[in-house]
DNA sequence: GGCTATTGGTTGAAAATGTAACTAACAAGA
DNA sequence: TCTTGTTAGTTACATTTTCAACCAATAGCC
């Protein structure tokens, strides 16, 4: 291994975070800006439109979020009436989380976004250099493993 | 648009993301636990190393990091004495940073390990995919553009 | 019932980041 | 020379993240 050869630019987690830092600028903007979200409180809001209502718990085992992480997003998302929390009368531990009109028309108009944006970068290749993106990424990201 | 059927796992940000943290978990352990780095430092440590002295400055442009960010790393690393600063005499604002000997060997440890750690990366594709991986990421990334 | 272990979730402190304001040194023109 | 502008780098402060400790509810077991 001659390592004088070696670059950053060839160096897959380094292109792998520049890309996904580049990718995110426009989309985080959207949320934040007209949100006031953080990344966290997007994905949460996202889990809670996409798949229905439920505890923290599932929200992290679905995400793969951490319950500190969860916990916050979840009191930012109701303080500002994303989601409301709702105890379980048979076991006191879980509060199911449901999103309000608010947080579902929240929802509503980031998925259009998102989906807007995401076909704006796909748009940057063609299609077969798409779908072998598309699954190499997926391999990585540990979703298709 | 139906964003009933859209998933975070088609969404190139969420996925991008994803296997960026994944991609840089295994080796963020190496520079974090044998050298006591965090990624900036990594980073600067990586410059200096591959490109040679230079000021603070250069490594800003060179790395797109933040000046704050390098100002921590490198004092960061100045204490850990992985590199060392030196005034220059025409305008001294200037300051050449150098790696030390300690310096120079992390990093060629790291660029070892970081060689070996990316083959075990891309081993997990087809040298076509490979190629086109590449050439995304490095679109995506704003390498090449 | 009473003991311990586990689980859902929160909180506090420490570490890290981002932003902006700042200092010091130099440059360039009136 | 004085003033204004620019550049290199640091620092202060607010925001986030991380980690560990924590509390309350329940389950399992004696």
């Amino acid at each position: 291994m001659e390592k004088d050869a070696f670059d950053l630019r060839d160096f897959l987690p380094y292109v792998l975070t520049l890309a996904s830092e580049n990718a995110s600028l426009g989309f985080q903007r959207v949320y934040k800006e007209r949100y006031g979200m953080l990344r966290t409180e997007w994905r949460v809001l996202f889990h809670l439109g996409r798949y229905g209502a439920m505890t923290a718990r599932e929200v992290c085992d679905r995400s793969g979020l951490h319950k500190t992480k969860v916990s916050r997003a979840v009191s930012a998302l109701e303080r500002r009436r994303f989601l409301t929390r709702e105890q379980s009368t048979e076991d006191r531990r879980n509060e199911t989380l449901s999103l309000t009109p608010t947080g579902r028309s929240a929802f509503g108009s980031l998925c259009t976004v998102a989906q807007q944006y995401d076909g704006d970068l796909a748009a940057k290749f063609t299609p077969e250099e798409q779908i072998v993106l598309r699954r190499c990424l997926g391999r990585l990201a540990g979703l298709s493993a």
